[in-house]
DNA sequence: CAATGTTGGGGAGTAACACTATCTAAGTCA
DNA sequence: TGACTTAGATAGTGTTACTCCCCAACATTG
């Protein structure tokens, strides 16, 4: 298959392709003389997904580089795919940020396999930070209802990963965090509607 | 308070503070002469919210300026109250997107207040697109149980919604849902390392 | 009163990002 | 033969969120 077909067969522009190509997002086509080169199926998938990771999920061109090559890259440790996918969406946080707020909600909850992710609880507390900052104060037993239901999920999350095949535990992984969150965020939205008609009615306008 | 002393107070640099007052996200001082102006503590507070909701929360500069329009403007009903900061997290849809499979997953989930919301539920309808191009298949009862757990959230999100103010009631309800998904997101990833763990063990590299 | 520093207002500049366009030489295909 | 396509490279575009600079007008300090 050539580029304008590739172009065609994904819905994606030539100079974009082009563009992932020399980003190193895409893998190059076979060279068949000096200005031509051959395309195929995996070149479709990986496509599809590029434009999935970047557009649904909206991770950046260097992220999505990072996850592919995680993707590519030995399995190592079944746990430890987490990482390629929690580091691509999460900044890396400076050394002096003080994590003793975010241990302290991890021990309440049972979560102590988490607390060596340190990018993470970071981004937890700058955004509890961000919140208490614009003048709303979370109760803990909001946080608490918060962290039963994000348990609930996870335990789904890992409930549905497939145990045959370790390539497609972490490709099942790493697009399950990432292209999920969108997902669920679009829910709660949802789901707010749902409950706040049932609580306070409303006009439907 | 001049503006230096507001920069100060805030952490923001005068440049920025001076762009937001172009862009109409911070309330003009009072001017006192032709160059010198007076700010007070509602300055503070609104600069707060303003990095807030564009740090934190990642909205935009016209998105920020939209939820603060809300946040002004009288109050009207209680559950059009969501409308406004769901737009602002929401891109428009176009009239011809089919929401048939989002509207089939409202009836099962009993969500039906939440029909009227086009926008939003194209944004489901989208996320759940990208996650199936990029081969991702979930699973229904996967997602009934990421349901589930999305309406436990919403109803806590209500509960905790104060009944004695509307303004405080309005506050509550764009800044729970704009800035609480940052904060929803990073415990799930936090939930997922724990429940990982539980399930696969690991090195905690 | 003078020297120094700060401010409002406005325009222009910047850096990052994700493309997008154009060009050339070297092909392919009918 | 002649129209079309391509790889590879360079340069340009549009958006966003600042950031810098300037000036006249003021405030502050000595």
């Amino acid at each position: 298959m050539r580029i304008s077909e590739l172009a065609a067969a994904t819905q994606v522009p030539v100079a974009t392709i082009k563009y992932y190509l020399r980003e190193k997002l895409l893998h190059d086509g076979v060279l068949t003389s000096a200005t031509q080169a051959r395309y195929d199926d995996s070149h479709v998938r990986r496509l599809k997904l590029i434009r999935s990771l970047i557009g649904t999920a909206g991770l950046s061109v260097s992220a999505t580089r990072e996850v592919l090559l995680g993707l590519e890259s030995p399995p190592e440790s079944g746990h430890d795919l987490l990482g390629i996918a929690h580091h691509a969406v999460t900044r890396t946080a400076p050394d002096d940020v003080d994590l003793s707020s975010a241990q302290k909600l991890l021990d309440r909850w049972g979560w102590g396999a988490a607390t060596c992710d340190r990018d993470t609880q970071a981004a937890l507390v700058a955004a509890l930070h961000g919140l208490s900052e614009a003048g709303f104060d979370a109760p803990a037993a909001l946080l608490d209802r918060y962290a039963a239901a994000m348990q609930d999920i996870a335990e789904a999350d890992v409930d549905t990963v497939p145990t045959d095949s370790a390539e497609a535990a972490m490709r099942h992984v790493v697009l399950g965090t990432l292209l999920m969150e969108p997902v669920l965020l679009a829910m709660r939205r949802l789901a707010q509607q749902s409950a706040s008609f049932q609580r306070f009615g409303g006009t439907g306008s």
